[in-house]
DNA sequence: ATGTTACCGTAACGCCTGTTACGGATGGAG
DNA sequence: CTCCATCCGTAACAGGCGTTACGGTAACAT
């Protein structure tokens, strides 16, 4: 019993060690050494826990998906009307302090290396798929009486504006302060006629 | 005289093999030798090119820049609106065929690659202030009556959008087909009341 | 207490990386 | 034709990479 709950254990610890590492050193720096070294290790667990890198790579992309569901649905179900569920699922999105912005870097990063991994270009593609499929449940919910189309491109609107300012505040925190961020979703909700 | 123009047609070549690396292979794929056998040529041409290999990223990354802001001052000098300016710059910058993927591509792998890399960031953030406050002009231009303010957010919400979009359907592009794309802009540029 | 099993740190392997040094080829000058 | 400078392909280097194999250690069962 509690083996594999020490197992699971340690390779979400060595998930977040390569969350850490992507955003700290890079793409070009995730080494199965700095992952074992950030995670206070050696590689002979790393090799031990992962049956090689790009699993490990998989493990760590699929629990941070994991994890930002996990508050999403927090954010919806803590929401008093589905505008507000709409606005808090979005802000959540954006890179507005160190942790959201670490977020961002470690998203590119997967993003970047799943440009030569088919396990994690899939992961990625469901990924979107889910959220996109979120946003758009809560833009219908926000606005029922909306054509399917319109309920489509207005969504993606928001998830392509969101993921976008993340990219850019991610790598130029003090161009893209919050407060830009924050004006620009509320001016764009506001004009799709969704402010609460 | 030719010997300079060889020299920066050979590091314009080195630098467009860069592209075609870092949009095929990925990243981690981006090793100097990799990016010889993309250009036809061995390390030595490359080395003796360019001081490293930083320098020769450095030098793609600059080089695309260029030739997108090329583009995008052509588009604006040829449309016969504000608007239509608008909305051609801000069309050229999402992944609307292969062509734009790859640009799209190619630019998520600089910016994953510039967290390692101060001189990387550095570009990508002089970059990227300079596209900001074009397409804030052409906003101002296309809207003359706004607020400085509404300017600034509704611009950082069109570049965010396009980027973001870019960046979904590189990884994603049966998922995200250009038809919309373009609906999702035009709905966008429409709410905005900035459609033509 | 002892045997057994699972765990993981150590060390090594072969491969690939960026970079450097050398040496031959090439093309213009005298 | 000869000389010389320039260019760049070849080959090597040291170091870092992912991965594998071995061996000691700790914990559980008996």
């Amino acid at each position: 019993m509690s083996r594999t709950a020490d197992r699971s254990a340690q390779a979400e610890a060595l998930s977040r060690a390569v969350w850490s590492v992507l955003a700290g050193q890079g793409l070009e720096r995730l080494t199965v050494r700095a992952v074992a070294a950030a995670a206070g290790c050696t590689t002979g667990l790393v090799m031990h826990r992962f049956p090689n890198r790009q699993a490990l790579l998989l493990h760590a992309r699929q629990l941070l998906h994991q994890v930002t569901r996990a508050r999403v649905e927090a954010l919806e179900a803590g929401a008093v009307t589905p505008r507000a569920a709409l606005r808090a699922v979005l802000h959540q999105g954006m890179a507005l302090d160190e942790q959201t912005r670490q977020e961002a870097v470690v998203w590119l990063g997967f993003l970047a290396a799943a440009v030569a991994d088919d396990g994690l270009v899939a992961e990625h593609r469901r990924n979107n798929r889910v959220w996109r499929e979120r946003v758009e449940r809560l833009t219908a919910a926000a606005a029922p009486d909306w054509t399917a189309g319109r309920v489509a491109a207005v969504a993606l609107a928001l998830i392509s504006m969101t993921e976008g300012v993340a990219a850019y505040a991610a790598a130029d925190p003090a161009a893209f302060p919050p407060a830009d961020q924050e004006r620009m979703l509320d001016t764009a909700l506001a004009a799709y006629g969704l402010a609460e």
